[in-house]
DNA sequence: TATTAGCACTCTAAGTCTTTAAGTGCTAAA
DNA sequence: TTTAGCACTTAAAGACTTAGAGTGCTAATA
């Protein structure tokens, strides 16, 4: 246990590493602490907090630094989340009021704001897709043997796709089939649709329609893009700011974003689900996966949209971060986010 | 006029120093040139060269290295783009031969492959949209009072957006605008119903609809999006490895990439439309806008495809490329770009 | 017992100096 | 016109020095 003084030079070193990027010596500390203390006093307390693994050294006779298990400590039982300063909240609440079109375009600016507010890369996730189910499919002649298909899911988002259809297969049949699943599928759980068209669909189809199995790789197609989570990356080139110059780990990072599994890899949450799972959490060095990003510090928060299921909003920056200020703000767009998804599907049946 | 061995050093210098990225010194020269002279002899045309324009030394006593003038001769005067290796070609013809749901789909892939092959950035452009022609326009209702807007163009490309609809608009007044659109506006060149929805078309609407403002603003907005160029970039992340850490360039080029008009620009060709537009042209230092580019290399070329406009294919690189391989990669790749979308639009309706 | 002044010690960063190797330009001879 | 020879230039790399920031320890102090 930290004494209390102790306590107060960690967490200012934390802040003011995160302010100059350099070690931090006991003399420049001392004037810098609200309390009144000599600098081998303070000497003396650094070095039982490195002795304990919360602070680090570059170099023998260098200032210090917070170790990874210093930042943990501090996000442990130091952290006070700051209120949003008024700029701030009037940034968001003006970006919330936009008109927009989807549930997506509100998941999708969140990500937006929250990276333009921190200047970090912002990664947010649409309520999860646990239980949707399928609500209508459709397909649109355009003409010239294009088609598109539009599949529509219970949790309000659309998908749609365009096919080249060949000439064998004839529109009437094309009709019939999105007839039949229409009537059989509509109301079941997308991962239960998935599944039937593996197995009995087909079979039903072959009653009505002579080939069935076109249509059919058009219909999954765009059911699994339905199924599938859509994340939103906002921020991407603040990347090139806190990466110094650490070009791997710059694109490690970059081809992440562009991989859906990768990301909901990264975004999982050890305790997901289970828990106190409004707890906003951050991880740091080990703590992530891929180990490329030991150098960064990501912070995830889940959402509640009643009845709707949760989704995340998560920030990724670098270890030493104004993690006050970012958390409270975190906090405040999480809830935001909630209340406006919330009141999209309390409109939704009417 | 350059002599016969100050064109061969200008030639081999350029060589040496794409692959080495080293000043090119007179005795490591000699070595690799196929005729039999002294160092003394090519130091002696080296000055010459550097008198001229055509090289620079990076200090008094350093090697030569090609200045942008250099480039430029090499380019205008002593390149011979050379035939694309059996590798190279196996695999254009692979990824050309997938099957492909839209034209849009062959623009983005030629990118993906060009980018692949060169590890440069390649940029894409679908055959221009001068005049295209309206060739339909659909309102799909989802429920939940979401409708999409499908337009498809005569060049076979498809825009669609979804809205939100108020309840003030009617399911029948949104249905009759579209048969008005379909009945008045079917083969009108878009710009021309561009103007038109600003002039006459409202006032033909008011005669059978009660609000058209509101459908109207829905059909604008998709046909602003089928009306403006859709570039495609791939091998964004290459940029990584020739930008050398000059991080500002690298966020002019990524925030570039984002915005249409900028790519526009950046493509535009002196003289487009005008001159042999087959020739493919290559840009360098103060000769690309923005400047903060000057340290790159563009390389921009048209396709054609017959009757249906033309398109272009870029790649951006660093000053020092193996100009002789590139080149002919691009004039295959625009060759047989141009032959698929000619194949595509010549069974195209029927 | 906790704090502090004092001081020897450590290490980096920045500057200076030296050396080496690669390269040039010029001169005079072939 | 070409070439050998040579004096000269420069960057890069290593050795050395110095200044400054910082530490850890000891002994005195409150």
């Amino acid at each position: 246990m930290l004494t209390q003084r102790q306590a107060l030079i960690l967490k200012n070193i934390i802040r003011i590493y995160t302010q100059t990027e350099q070690p931090v010596g006991s003399k420049h500390l001392m004037n810098e602490l609200p309390i009144q203390v000599s600098s081998a006093t303070i000497r003396n307390d650094m070095a039982k907090l490195e002795e304990m693994g919360l602070l680090d050294k570059t170099h023998s006779s260098s200032g210090r630094i917070p170790s990874i298990s210093g930042y943990r400590y501090y996000l442990d039982h130091l952290l006070e989340p700051s209120d949003v300063s008024s700029n701030d909240l009037a940034i968001i609440q003006q970006t919330f009021n936009q008109q927009y079109q989807m549930i997506d375009d509100i998941v999708e600016q969140s990500a937006t704001i929250l990276s333009t507010l921190t200047s970090y890369t912002a990664i947010t996730l649409g309520p999860d897709v646990q239980d949707i189910k399928l609500d209508g499919f459709r397909l649109v002649a355009l003409g010239n043997h294009q088609v598109m298909a539009i599949l529509v899911t219970s949790a309000g988002t659309v998908q749609n796709q365009i096919f080249q259809v060949p000439e064998s297969i004839s529109g009437e049949d094309l009709e019939k089939a999105v007839r039949i699943i229409n009537d059989q599928l509509v109301g079941q759980p997308l991962a239960v649709v998935a599944k039937r068209i593996q197995t009995d669909v087909p079979q039903m189809l072959m009653k009505y329609v002579s080939s069935p199995t076109g249509f059919l790789d058009i219909f999954g197609d765009v059911l699994k893009k339905a199924g599938s989570d859509h994340f939103y990356v906002g921020g991407r080139l603040n990347l090139l700011d806190f990466a110094n110059n650490d070009v791997s780990s710059l694109k490690t990072l970059y081809s992440l974003f562009e991989k859906n599994d990768d990301l909901a890899n990264l975004l999982r949450l050890p305790d997901f689900g289970t828990g106190d799972s409004d707890k906003i959490m951050v991880r740091l060095g080990d703590e992530l996966t891929p180990h490329t990003l030991r150098n960064y510090s990501l912070i995830t928060a889940t959402y509640d949209v009643h009845n709707h299921g949760r989704g995340v909003i998560a920030l990724l920056g670098p270890t030493s971060m104004p993690y006050s200020r970012i958390i409270g703000l975190l906090d405040l767009i999480r809830e935001e986010l909630a209340r406006r998804l919330t009141d999209y599907y309390s409109n939704f049946d009417d």
